[in-house]
RNA sequence: GCCGGAGUGGCGGAACUGGUAGACGCGCCGGAUUCAAAAUCCGGUUCUGGCAACAGAGUGGGAGUUCGAUUCUCCCCUCCGGCACCA
């Protein structure tokens, strides 16, 4: 064993054993318990950045524990490759976006292998690959043909200079973010998916999710949001009946108007013989698209001069047209009742509407109004027949006493997703339009439609719909000449069903294969919680939707999900001429503390010159304060990369990057391995022997094992690595001031070693890897037996107890495990610091809560 | 505005089921080693008072429950995240 730790060497020594003897294989083997750990697949951006490294440590770490735990363990990745940046580097570098792509995975592939995840690169995908998006497309097919599909017109963002749609986030203030031109809403026909028809089963199987951070379940229930009511019908005199939901029935007494959206039939109709109205409607259409300051936007309306019949008293009841009413959410008209919701209040206010109130607290009160609406729930009042009745009590009558004008009905906020994409670089929508026949899916023998890759992009429309003879195919109905959609999927298309493809990715003759049900589902998953309610929404539907095509016998794709924290550093900037403030990197700057310790400013390492301090910010471009993974490995090696990134805070919560924090991991390698060596140098440990030991080899012992006992849960239930390395860390410090030399004493320190190498495996697999041999282990660290404590090992001679006095701290106890209650407490009473708190006092009670503490209650 | 999550030393964090607050690491201070430095090793490090033993205070603020509260309850403040005219 050489002396020194070299990180490089020895890395670079494992990684490619590990990639010859694919260590990392695995086969499906119904004999044995599957793990299926799974992190969120990059996007090929060029680089890794350290939030990709925190994510896939996260993921590592966790399936090389299970693995040494005797799972049978699948850690596959991909590639994420379709999307708008590659575009954009084709325009700046005029590469097709397929070779930019392709370079970059090539590049992070050398990465992550860098990193050492023990991946199973045989299954290594990348979604651009038609082998991979024909699946999806298929799948598209098969939902067009059972109706899951639809086309219909819909706005997208239009650049009338550059001729292309814009994505939104390529609009900044309202104008193309490359031509600069004011951006119009365009009406055009795009393709959706019907997720609402799974709304209600994608909403109660969030319940089932019990290894899920409740922070995503109530994200995705909310962005479903699910609502309960009734639809009631006005009757509206010379026109259409006018249909309202509402989930306020027991307000219907209190409406005194109603309101309908600016592109709402009856507003329009309205508008045809009212110059005002119609005014007022194309100023909503105006402003409606602005939807940034909506936020700002006050409450406006216009009487349309209509009135609608209110169905229980037969009174006449003013319709409004008003650019709050949403015409995309329920029926695009609402009733209105100003006493019980605040912004039908504030509207009334602003247009003198009457405000009449028909629910109170406590039934005979009546709500004070002045100042803002009542939108509690309480009694009925003021409503005739149904004074008395209580919310649902209302809901029941109402519904009965209105007969077919009233249907109870749920809404949903969650809209079908629409998946069209105006874009090149994606995977092409397998429909083909025929004038004769009409939108055909692509026939099976006819997939993938294969997206052209040699092309030019320029910036204006898609090359694919200048590609004539890609465009150009007959009918495969009527083989007349049509014409293919060269629109392509949303990227979150081929990201919703990876992690299945993963168990067969060489399936050629189906989407997925039997050997998808042996891994699915997902047992944990790793990612960032920006991906907590598109993403996992929409793979829980396609996960649905493939379960519904015989191909899945799961419901849910992700049993257990990791939503890892953001990872900061230190912000520093200098101003410039103008006063703006130019980020300078972290990597640049030398911190400067006060006397506490605290870092206050900076000084630029080039020329000495002040920087200032802007506290820890998300990595970002934006801030100049991104730390080049690259460069930390080549400086101290992945272990110490790994290490730093699990100690330094919960997978769940951000991380700050510390340069000094590393430092730290990297010593403490070094110790581990300066401890080992020490060891190895002596004569060979020989059998322990429990019942031989002395009391500092018993400590030692005791420690070893409850360090075993703590890290397994901690790395198991727990996924608290931090907390695991630091018992691993005091492990090692009580090993380095364990001095004995004799058989015993080398034989407790061998096991102790040997569990802070396997405890330390996951995290820092090569080093362990290295020491665990060096310990004198043939097999290898990962094919070890994850090590269990001994219970007997953790029985102490003598328990610590701790006495306080009236619940403060006095004294401290040692005593026999098996004294009594009595005994205990004598030996209490009799410490010599406890007695000085007991004097002049009368001892009231004693609380003995057994091998924890005395607590002696004095007044 | 609504819905989540969080506030603990100079800093990152620990304390999992109501039972020794501050594990572990960083930083800082002192010492050893060294011609010197780096590296390494040893010791100290919540605050206040005290040579010390020890005492008092202390987990964002205020109340409460309890023998005992970082942990449970109520009110308030701050920060982070999500949604935001959803009827």
């Amino acid at each position: 064993m050489q002396e020194h730790y070299d990180p490089q060497g020895i890395e670079e020594r494992l990684q490619s054993h590990w990639e010859d003897a694919q260590v990392f294989q695995v086969t499906e083997d119904a004999s044995r318990d599957k793990y299926y750990c799974l992190s969120m697949f990059p996007y090929p951006s060029g680089r890794l950045h350290m939030g990709h490294v925190r994510n896939y440590t996260i993921g590592d770490v966790l399936a090389r524990y299970q693995r040494m735990c005797g799972k049978n363990v699948l850690q596959p990745i991909g590639w994420d490759a379709f999307g708008l940046p590659a575009e954009n580097a084709a325009i700046k570098h005029q590469v097709p976006p397929a070779a930019w792509t392709r370079d970059n995975i090539d590049y992070m592939r050398k990465q992550l292998k860098r990193l050492g995840f023990a991946y199973d690169w045989s299954r290594e995908v990348a979604t651009c690959d038609p082998d991979y998006y024909r699946w999806e497309q298929w799948l598209f097919t098969r939902l067009l043909r059972k109706g899951l599909v639809y086309r219909k017109n819909s706005v997208v963002n239009w650049d009338p200079v550059d001729h292309t749609v814009l994505a939104n986030e390529q609009v900044i203030d309202g104008r193309g973010w490359r031509s600069g031109a004011l951006v119009e809403q365009r009406e055009i026909p795009q393709w959706f998916l019907k997720i609402t028809d799974y709304a209600q089963e994608l909403l109660d199987n969030l319940d089932t999710l019990e290894g899920w951070p409740e922070a995503v379940k109530t994200m995705q229930r909310n962005w479903i949001g699910r609502s309960e009511g009734l639809q009631i019908e006005f009757s509206v005199p010379s026109a259409k009946p006018l249909r309202v939901f509402t989930t306020r029935p027991d307000t219907l007494m209190g409406v005194t108007y109603l309101a309908v959206a600016a592109a709402h039939p009856l507003a329009v109709q309205a508008a045809q013989d009212n110059p005002a109205v119609a005014e007022f409607i194309a100023q909503c259409q105006q402003q409606g698209t602005a939807a940034a300051d909506l936020e700002t936007q006050q409450k406006k309306g216009i009487a349309l001069g209509i009135n609608a019949i209110h169905p229980i008293s037969g009174k006449p009841i003013p319709v409004w047209v008003a650019n709050f009413v949403l015409m995309s959410y329920g029926t695009g008209a609402v009733m209105s009742v100003p006493a019980h919701d605040q912004r039908d209040w504030e509207f009334a206010q602003a247009y003198g509407l009457p405000i009449k109130p028909v629910i109170s607290a406590d039934g005979s009160s009546v709500p004070d109004l002045d100042e803002a609406a009542f939108t509690e729930r309480g009694i009925l009042i003021n409503s005739g027949l149904f004074d008395g009745l209580d919310f649902s009590g209302a809901f029941v009558a109402l519904q009965a006493h209105l007969g077919a004008r009233a249907e109870k009905q749920i809404n949903y906020r969650l809209r079908d997703w629409g998946v069209s994409r105006q874009r090149y670089w994606g995977c092409p929508i397998p429909v083909i339009y025929c004038e004769q026949c009409g939108d055909l899916p692509v026939p099976d023998e006819q997939l993938p439609v294969a997206l052209p890759e040699e092309v030019t992009v320029s910036g204006g429309a898609s090359p694919l719909a200048a590609m004539q003879d890609w465009i150009k195919v007959p009918c495969p109905q009527c083989g007349q000449a049509a014409r293919r959609e060269t629109d392509t999927f949303d990227t979150f298309f081929e990201s919703s069903w990876y992690y299945a493809r993963f168990a067969c990715p060489d399936s050629g003759a189906a989407m997925l294969d039997e050997r998808a049900n042996y891994w699915a589902p997902v047992d944990q998953y790793v990612g960032g919680v920006e991906h907590a309610i598109l993403h996992l929404l929409y793979a829980r539907f396609f996960h649905k939707l493939m379960r519904d095509e015989g191909l899945l016998d799961s419901d849910e794709p992700f049993t257990r999900l990791l939503t890892q924290g953001m990872v900061l550093a230190d912000c520093y900037f200098q101003r410039d001429d103008k006063g703006g403030q130019q980020w300078i990197s972290p990597v640049d700057v030398e911190p400067q503390r006060d006397a506490s310790g605290r870092v206050v400013a900076g000084v630029l390492k080039s020329d000495g010159s002040t920087v200032e301090y802007d506290g820890m910010n998300k990595m970002s471009k934006s801030k100049n304060n991104g730390i080049d993974p690259q460069l930390m490995i080549e400086r101290y090696g992945a272990d110490t990369v790994r290490l730093f990134m699990m100690f330094a805070a919960p997978p769940d919560q951000s991380l700050e990057w510390s340069d000094t924090g590393v430092e730290g991991a990297y010593r403490f390698l070094k110790r581990l391995w300066r401890q080992v060596y020490l060891h190895v140098q002596g004569a060979a440990a020989p059998a322990l022997q429990p019942d031989a030991l002395d009391a500092a080899q018993k400590t030692l012992r005791a420690k070893t094992h409850e360090t075993l006992r703590k890290a397994g849960d901690d790395l198991g239930r727990r996924a608290t690595f931090n907390t695991a390395i630091a018992a691993v860390m005091e492990l090692l410090n009580s090993i380095a001031r364990f001095d004995d030399a004799s058989e015993q004493g080398r034989a407790v320190r061998q096991e102790a070693l040997d569990a802070a190498v396997q405890v330390l495996a996951p995290i820092a697999p090569h080093i362990c890897a290295e020491l665990w041999q060096a310990l004198g282990h043939a097999e290898a660290v990962i094919d070890s037996v994850w090590p269990q404590a001994d219970p007997a090992a953790l029985v102490s001679d003598t328990l610590e107890l701790v006495v306080q006095v009236n619940g403060k701290l006095r004294g401290r106890l040692s005593v026999s495990p098996d004294a009594s209650k009595e005994e205990i407490l004598q030996a209490a009473r009799a410490d010599e610091n406890v007695l000085r708190h007991l004097q002049d006092k009368t001892l009231r009670k004693e609380i003995y809560v057994p091998g924890k503490l005395v607590n002696l209650v004095v007044g």
